[in-house]
DNA sequence: TTTTGTTGATTGACGAGTCAATAAAAATAC
DNA sequence: GTATTTTTATTGACTCGTCAATCAACAAAA
């Protein structure tokens, strides 16, 4: 039963999360929502902040197959480059719990070490990615290259969260692969 | 005395929510850093989110200024565009406080409508004042252009005040010019 | 005397975490 | 194959604390 019930938690929190947006949810919703008491939850997590580090970890772990995912279609460094940058855009990342969670990640990682070094774990796997991608195209610079592309990915998609209009990863793909070029010197 | 009480609410806001990282700050604290009973605070501003909504709007408002300092003093397009990327990583943005706020910006961004018409007018300025000084460095181009340094800008941002190492405007300042330099095609 | 500024005390609601008790399943003994 | 004990799964009820918002009352200035 336990994998299950931590299993439906997880999911549930997420859920609610991007339902209120915050993190001011109760065990209660979320538990109800994953259609058990809140003592069960408090049972097989501990706490509140635990059930949450628990769903961050998650979104990541998703987010984490995704790219290997793309990057396994890959074969030259310009396909791994691009594999990396849609998979950062792909619909799952724009759906609203998954926002909500990424902005909420970033609160806490102000104050929780936990939350923090999650944070640095995506930021390295990330940096490590794009650092592999770029090698071959612009060698020892390939470093300085990926801080940029990263903080750009990461910007972009505030900005499209946040934007006016309705979030679109074919915008963001575009201008992000653009920048690539330029960084490239291939335009 | 309003004004007075109105500028030490918001203040003791800001300080309190850099202290603390998030929103879950009670009324009570606020008004007991602002030196006052947290009736007061709720007979000026009505109810808590009031209170932060004018927090957050005074931090654009000091932003705001600060690029306008630094646009002043400006003569040529370049000097512009270096004017608002320095405005933009100044001491102040990264002092404890005022990341806090921006951060839960974003999270509150999400479901108040104040506060997301608040971000657009700020990302709205952001993007006026690069087009602007792009405008006679690249011509029609300069909107696209403007896109991606101000996502540049802000993935940055996020990125210096969550990274392991303490912030730095300089090196901030340094890369967003490197890809501004890419985008002119002068490097 | 009226207006403005101010607060202590109170209300009403909510929420995290605990716990004792119950139910169901699994293991063990006979 | 049944009776028993033990382990696992589960919850309702409760505790203790917190907090936003209100209000009646007091003080001080105009």
């Amino acid at each position: 039963m336990e994998p299950i019930r931590r299993d439906a938690l997880l999911k549930a929190t997420i859920a609610e999360i991007g339902r209120t947006g915050t993190m001011d949810v109760t065990v209660s919703q979320i538990a109800k929502k994953a259609g058990m008491s809140s003592a069960l939850a408090h049972h097989y997590f501990g706490g509140k902040e635990q059930i949450f580090l628990a769903a961050m970890r998650h979104v990541l772990t998703v987010y984490g197959a995704e790219v290997r995912g793309a990057l396994a279609m890959a074969d030259t460094p310009k396909e791994r480059l691009k594999a990396i940058v849609c998979a950062g855009f792909s619909s799952t990342n724009f759906r609203k719990d998954v926002i909500a969670t990424w902005l909420n990640f970033y609160v806490l990682a102000q104050r929780s070490h936990d939350a923090n070094r999650l944070l640095l774990v995506y930021k390295g796997r990330l940096h490590s990615n794009l650092v592999h991608a770029l090698r071959p195209l612009v060698g020892e610079r390939a470093p300085e290259v990926a801080d940029r592309i990263g903080g750009l990915i990461d910007g972009i998609y505030i900005r499209q969260v946040l934007g006016a209009t309705p979030p679109s990863g074919k915008d963001a793909v575009r201008q992000v692969l653009t920048a690539i070029e330029l960084e490239l010197g291939t335009r």
